[in-house]
DNA sequence: TTAATCATGTAACACGTTACATGATTGC
DNA sequence: GCAATCATGTAACGTGTTACATGATTAA
């Protein structure tokens, strides 16, 4: 999947190791994350696939860097990639495994539980508008307003993604203080 | 992680490899996916920290096999891991990823593409009527229903993604069913 | 002058997947 | 008799994480 991205964003543009890396970092990063140990090793991948190749390039003022270029084989893997059908979804939930045993723990542990979540499990760094001006700030740049759409598409995801944990979270409070309610009444 | 949920279903009770293999595929499938060979490695490293215990149980009419129990140590450390703070979520999504790129196809691609992904990423196998009655008769089995509690709060938790996730392709169809018109519009 | 950024990696380990191997028991 | 289920694993590979190493340039 990493290989995929990475090949992605080289058929925006060349680029070297590192500027992926801060690709990822600073705009990927609310749906993927990637250490530059792991990019450097895909990209050994992608040049034995033949999907990129490299030209070190002797910079002027700065440090030499490794500029990848996708090739003609890179992309035609990019569409192929891009038209398969998707595989069924494999989840794998940290959070919800963590709820799922939380009987263990006592109905006020838990109630502070999910009050927590939501600024815990929050989606984005900063906040939506600074993502969305940032989303607008590169598609003025690049001047590719169908490709922004889809930029936009997994914002959207996230803000929508963090509405319905909110939510969520809500709805486990207010069950679990109707307990605690029922709880004290049935001491008396 | 794999190996908190392990220790969390030894915890209800002792079981062999199978059944914990059974457990997840049947119950946790929808937010933990896990490979009998991955469960079988994940056990020797639990027993290896001393948190589960072995006994090999000449069973009266079946194969042979070897029962699983957690430790006082493995219950310890269950419930740190319970209560421990969590981690920033750490997210990686094939969805999104794909979608980040899709400017490379069609329009009408696109439109299809979102069309089929709420069937495609299902959370959940079978219907959810079937989810939640499971839960229920597990509840009425175990006879513990503050713990039943927790396991509806994640099934509640893959329905409203269910309808998130449709409500966002609705979204992104009607906004690309927009451009085509204004599109075709245009032309003229 | 000192910290941050630019730039490229290696090594070891942890976790997840795929394929394979083996054999008994149970239900049709 | 045959397929499905019960039961336990190994081996190889792919992917992700953590820690480390190195050194130049740039901005405060």
């Amino acid at each position: 999947m990493l290989k995929h991205g990475i090949l992605g964003l080289l058929n925006y543009s060349a680029m070297n190791g590192y500027q992926i890396m801060t690709v990822f970092r600073d705009s990927l990063s609310f749906f993927w994350q990637a250490q530059t140990s792991q990019i450097y090793r895909e990209l050994q991948m992608l040049e034995e696939h033949g999907w990129i190749s490299s030209k070190r390039m002797e910079k002027e003022n700065k440090h030499d860097s490794n500029m990848l270029f996708i090739t003609e084989a890179g992309r035609k893997e990019l569409l192929r990639w891009l038209k398969e059908d998707n595989p069924k979804n494999i989840v794998r939930s940290p959070l919800l495994m963590k709820t799922f045993f939380r009987g263990e723990c006592s109905i006020d542990d838990n109630i502070d539980f999910f009050k927590k979540l939501p600024q815990q499990q929050a989606v984005f760094n900063s906040n939506k508008d600074d993502i969305y001006s940032l989303n607008n700030a590169y598609t003025k740049n690049i001047n590719e307003p169908l490709k922004a759409l889809y930029w936009k598409f997994t914002i959207d995801f996230g803000v929508m993604y963090e509405k319905m944990l909110f939510q969520w979270c809500q709805n486990c409070i207010s069950e679990l203080e109707k307990i605690k309610e029922s709880d004290s009444k049935g001491d008396k």
